[in-house]
RNA sequence: GGGCGGUUAGCUCAGAUGGUUAGAGCGUCUGCUUUACACGCAGAAGGCCGGGGGUUCGAGUCCCUCACCGCCCA
């Protein structure tokens, strides 16, 4: 692990550490919470991933953003608690069990439930751990001592004392209502299961005569033609011209020969189609609340299997859905009744996970009342009352209104799946006295009359039942004695994507409130969708998915996470591209060579003592990055609590990249060269406090880092820890602010730029050394003691430091640099004529920009009115600016001389 | 139909409570084996912050409006 300095590689190779890092981690029980009762605990779950699932760029990205924000509190001493675990998955799981059977020539109802029952758990048990590995390979620091499966006893255990609560409080109940159902898996779907995607149909116009007059009819137009075959009513417009008189008469059903009544509903779009509505009760969910609203009777013509039922005539009985579409629609036109059939673009719904056309359709289901937004002790009400009171903050904002504006639209949730997959619903009925009831355990006996002929529910819960008691089911719930539910409960923060809001985040709130009486979390973070470099959603069927596992392979974990996590803003989807993962492999690169160069640097040396606390460094280059360092913490540590992880890294970049590598690095060259050994404890320091800030992030390569590096420095007094990741997280220190050292420093950086950016434009090679003269106008002690640094990394040589009375022979070019002036001779290469055209151009610039500030506080509305400290600024400005046009008009004066 | 985003450099995106001359990465152009790093160094070019109106001493930022793109819900 710790190899002689000049033996670290020369760039970072992020395979050779990640996987013995990781171990370690894991061996020394990092993960798991410590205790600290002075400190608030953080506690995230993992939003539990499909149980047989792989790893993709969605869970990379979660992943990333949970482990920093778990780092960051455990390296802040908070007892830490990251609790993975993984999701059942009902509908999802059955699916990819069944298509294996279809493969095979078999289906789960040749085998029967117990046996694929035992079949998909076949199938957990071989794929059910890969996922668990892949977040370890990204450095997920959760505590797999504590992993949960949606199945696991206790979660079950939770799931069924949910049901019998709710079950006993008449808020689940047992209905037949018309629901989404997918053909295809044969099961109900609740709303949320359903996709909607544009589509071209035909738009059929179909007259349906009087019943008294055949001669006068109704026209409809519909999208489905065979759901005519079930219709029971005709709905208007009350207030439509078209049909005054027609409302309360009675039409004739085509083919079916049923007499319908035409009614009179405000719910009625006169613009579409005709103005006239078909009423299909048992087969469209707008149509069965108008009929509900007209008392019109439901008849059901398709069947669960997706073809017509009896009810549809002894001509369609048996006829597949789309089949009796066309049929329909030749038979009617065969009556001289089909008026017309136009071209049509609507949307139709289908099934998220299979993609069958759903069927709305009649069902004994099981729902969950959760009232309407309105009611204060409903579910729904007190979803909606925890945002809106703020007992739970959403980041970004925009989405807490997303949110309230489904709960506020929100229908009672269908719970029942005809799986078998999943939690069997805890209900039993007897087959003597008909009575049945819920149970937690199961029972032996009926309840009411105590035969032993009793059987339990066939349908399963839907997933995202159980998955919405997670936060709370995870942790012990319902059990009264469970530690870990008293301090975890409730979670710090509930982190996912966006595009899981309603199913799962809305539902741990109603559930979690319903349940412990206190929210599920105290935040939710939303973050976007990873799609490809062309802004597309990535898809398998579109084949544009990237495995992060590749990712993580050829770049390293840290730069995978780093890309995904960086240049976004929360709540923002995210483009990833090449650019971005070499950009962040760049990044971790420097910072290994960073490193490897202070180490280098700093190898026995005795003079590092103290490196962990230099409180009052003396030289003013110490003075300014420690200022700097100091200012970084505070800006990580504020964007972390605001849940902006982007703006945080941002800021670590640029102040390693920048500040550190680019400046102090190469300034400190230049002292330890001359034997000023006061940089290579400072050097120390900030490399390491830096590596700590960025550890969150980037835990891998600061790790190595950090384990070479304290390998080769005197510990501190107070010790450190075996570990980066259980380092303390740093907090500035307000005493080191150094805002002078902040000014000087500025202007010698700006001298150095101003002569590289000479040298760049008249082409002097870097090799060849430049003579120059510094008039310091009373910087002279600061020009004074950075001279071999300007000297240096300006390329000047030899370098005069001038007193500010002395006037140098203004040949060659001036360079002002308030209160700096830099004579460059320059001989033969610029002329007077170029010299006094450059800095005419340059006097231009400031005298514009004077002008500027001194018609702006010559306003007397910004002086009386903009705060103190903004016009005192521009007041600093502005004495700035004129004396750097004065300096540059001598100069000029001089030239003409 | 309702709601929510987005529109900032050639490309991809950041820009907290309004406050200098709007930033980054990549790309482009000029130089450079300067003994941590070419996964690098130095320098440079490139922006009426989508259009219009308003509030304000001051607007990329707040309000209104229009246009285009995208997403969610019905």
């Amino acid at each position: 692990m710790t190899q002689p300095a000049n033996t670290i590689p020369r760039a970072y190779d992020a395979g050779a550490v990640e996987e013995r890092i990781y171990q370690d981690w894991w061996d020394s029980g990092y993960f798991v919470p410590r205790a600290n009762p002075s400190r608030t605990p953080f506690c995230i779950v993992m939003p539990p991933p499909n149980v047989t699932g792989e790893l993709h760029l969605g869970h990379a990205l979660t992943a990333s953003l949970q482990d920093a924000l778990t780092r960051w509190h455990r390296m802040c001493g908070d007892p830490t608690l990251w609790l993975p675990g993984k999701d059942h998955a009902g509908i999802a799981t059955q699916w990819v069990v069944e298509r294996a059977l279809a493969e095979e020539g078999t289906n789960r109802h040749d085998l029967g439930r117990e046996a694929f029952e035992e079949r998909v758990w076949q199938w957990v048990d071989l794929y059910g751990n890969t996922i668990d590995a892949q977040h370890r390979r990204l450095g997920a620091s959760c505590d797999w001592s504590r992993l949960r499966f949606t199945l696991d006893q206790g979660p079950a255990r939770a799931v069924r004392t949910t049901f019998v609560n709710l079950f006993e409080k008449g808020l689940i109940y047992r209905h037949e209502r018309i629901i989404n159902w997918c053909p295809r898996c044969a099961t109900a779907l609740s709303d949320l299961e359903v996709d909607y995607e544009e589509r071209d149909g035909k738009l059929y116009y179909i007259r349906y005569p009087l019943a008294n007059n055949p001669d006068d009819f109704v026209t409809v137009a519909t999208t489905r033609p065979e759901s005519m075959l079930g219709d029971t009513g005709v709905a208007v417009h009350p207030d439509d011209e078209r049909y005054q008189g027609k409302v309360g008469q009675m039409v004739m059903l085509p083919i079916v020969g049923r007499e319908i009544p035409v009614v009179g509903d405000t719910a009625i779009e006169m613009e579409f189609g005709t103005g006239a509505l078909k009423v299909t009760p048992g087969h469209d969910v707008v149509d069965f609340e108008i009929g509900e609203r007209h008392g019109l009777p439901i008849v059901n013509v398709i069947g669960f299997d997706g073809c017509m039922t009896d009810a549809a005539g002894p001509r369609y009985s048996g006829m597949e859905r789309f089949a009796t579409r066309s049929a329909v629609a030749d038979e009617l036109e065969q009556l001289g009744l089909l008026e017309r059939v136009e071209d049509y673009h609507h949307s139709v719904g289908q099934c998220q996970r299979c993609s069958e056309v759903v069927e709305p359709l009649i069902s004994l289901q099981w729902f969950l009342n959760v009232g309407t937004h309105t009611k204060p002790d409903s579910i729904a009400g007190r979803a909606h009352a925890a945002v809106v009171n703020g007992d739970i903050e959403i980041v970004p904002e925009r989405f807490g209104r997303v949110y309230l504006n489904w709960l506020e639209n929100i229908r009672d949730w269908c719970v029942s799946r005809q799986l078998w997959w999943g939690h069997r619903i805890p209900v039993w009925y007897c087959g003597d006295c008909g009575a049945f009831a819920a149970h937690v355990d199961d029972p032996d006996a009926c309840a009411s009359c105590g035969s032993p002929n009793i059987e339990q529910e066939n349908d399963v819960l839907d997933t995202w039942f159980s998955s919405g008691l997670w936060p709370h089911s995870t942790l012990g719930w319902p059990d009264d004695a469970s530690d870990d539910l008293d301090h975890f409960y409730p979670n710090s923060v509930l982190e996912t994507g966006y595009d899981i809001l309603f199913f799962w985040v809305a539902r741990m709130i109603m559930l979690g409130i319903e349940n412990t009486g206190d929210v599920p979390f105290r935040s939710v973070y939303l973050h976007g969708m990873v799609l490809d470099a062309e802004g597309q959603k990535m898809s398998k069927t579109r084949g544009n998915t990237l495995d992060p596992l590749d990712l993580l392979a050829q770049y390293g974990t840290d730069a995978l996470r780093f890309a995904l996590t960086t240049g976004t803003a929360p709540g923002n989807n995210l483009r990833l591209s090449t650019d971005k993962l070499e950009s962040a492999r760049n990044f971790a690169n420097k910072i290994w060579n960073a490193a490897r160069f202070v180490i280098t640097a700093v190898e026995g040396r005795d003079d590092l003592a103290g490196w962990s606390d230099p409180i009052t460094p003396q030289h003013r280059e110490d003075r300014w990055i420690i200022g700097r360092l100091d200012a970084l913490t505070v800006a990580v540590n504020e964007r972390l609590a605001e849940f902006e992880l982007g703006e945080a890294q941002q800021r670590l970049y640029d102040f390693i990249w920048n500040d550190f590598c680019d400046w102090y690095i190469e300034m400190a060259k230049v002292r330890l060269r001359s034997g000023d050994a006061t940089a290579a404890a400072t050097l120390v320091h900030v490399l390491e406090r830096s590596l700590r800030l960025l550890h969150p992030f980037m835990p891998f390569v600061t790790e190595e880092i950090w384990q070479n590096l304290v390998a080769r420095v005197p510990a501190p007094a107070s010790g450190l820890p075996p570990s980066i990741m259980i380092a303390e997280y740093p907090q500035a220190d307000s005493m080191r602010a150094a805002p002078d050292a902040e000014s000087e420093m500025d202007v010698v950086m700006q001298t150095i730029r101003a002569v590289r950016n000479m040298r760049a434009q008249f082409r002097i090679p870097a090799g060849q050394k430049l003579e120059a003269a510094i008039e310091t106008n009373g910087m002279q002690s600061v020009v004074e003691q950075e001279s071999e640094a300007i000297s240096v990394l300006a390329r000047v040589e030899p370098l005069t430091v001038l007193h500010a009375a002395e006037s140098e022979n203004p040949a060659g070019v001036s360079l002002v640099v308030n209160p700096l002036v830099v004579r460059l001779p320059l001989t033969g290469i610029v002329d007077l004529d170029v010299e006094s055209q450059r800095l005419g151009k340059e006097l231009d610039d400031v005298r514009r920009n004077e002008a500027r500030v001194q018609q702006l506080l010559a306003n007397d509305n910004f002086v009386s009115k903009a705060r103190p400290e903004v016009v005192e600024k521009e007041r600093d400005r502005l004495q700035g600016l004129s004396e750097q046009r004065q300096r540059i008009e001598e100069i000029m004066a001089q030239l003409s001389a």
